[in-house]
DNA sequence: GAATCCCATAAGCGTATGCTTATAGATTAA
DNA sequence: TTAATCTATAAGCATACGCTTATGGGATTC
């Protein structure tokens, strides 16, 4: 599996820190429209329109129009391509990542 | 404590898919010098080396000087802000489908 | 239907980025 | 010392990127 262009893409979306930021915003929020993700940007409402639109094209965000608003949320899977390369290339990190898998289990087994 | 900009750093280093593949090369050879990570790369020995100055300015490689040769090695801490980064933004998720089973499973045991 | 609101797209601009060739720097070999 | 080898830097160029202002496209409200 041809995974190292998805990886591009996922890195590549999330490089930028203020469409990065607009991403944690997301996640925080659950779902948030435009107009609340423009507040608190510190650019105009068409630049946070195009992050959106390259966090859609990544996979890392998708959209529910509701009326004249268009509500974002994250979508889970789309940072397992970087997930993924971080459990390759991430070395020891892995060890990490399997112990806090196994932390949240024990937390909440 | 602001680790926002070590995070651009570091994935903003990973995000170029040449640069990639250079320090993806340096992981799995454990230590390479210049002249063979040209070799296999597709781009000239000079795009090499600015490349190799990019990864040590975002601290995910070391360099070792031996005689003529600059021998260079990945840097596994180099990563931890992702990975920091990925525990909260990434990780979140996993713990959310963990409170989501158990929910499930109390309200339907 | 007109006005209003929310969001997306278009066009243009300045800058950052990655690459190349040419050259400098550092170290070893003849 | 001179030549040869390995790597880094300099300069220049083409393209990509992120932003802005202006405008378009739907959906609601009056």
């Amino acid at each position: 599996m041809r995974a190292a262009p998805r990886v591009t893409a996922v890195i590549g979306a999330l490089a930028d820190p203020t469409r990065r930021a607009v991403f944690e915003r997301i996640v925080e929020a659950g779902e948030a429209n435009v107009a609340f993700l423009t507040k608190g940007a510190s650019v105009s409402q068409p630049a946070v329109s195009q992050h959106l639109r390259a966090l859609k094209t990544a996979g890392l965000v998708a959209e529910r129009r509701e009326g004249r608003n268009v509500h974002y949320r994250a979508e889970p899977q789309g940072l397992s391509p970087l997930v993924d390369w971080l459990s390759v290339y991430g070395m020891f990190w892995r060890e990490r990542f399997a112990n806090l898998e196994t932390l949240l289990k024990e937390i909440d087994p």
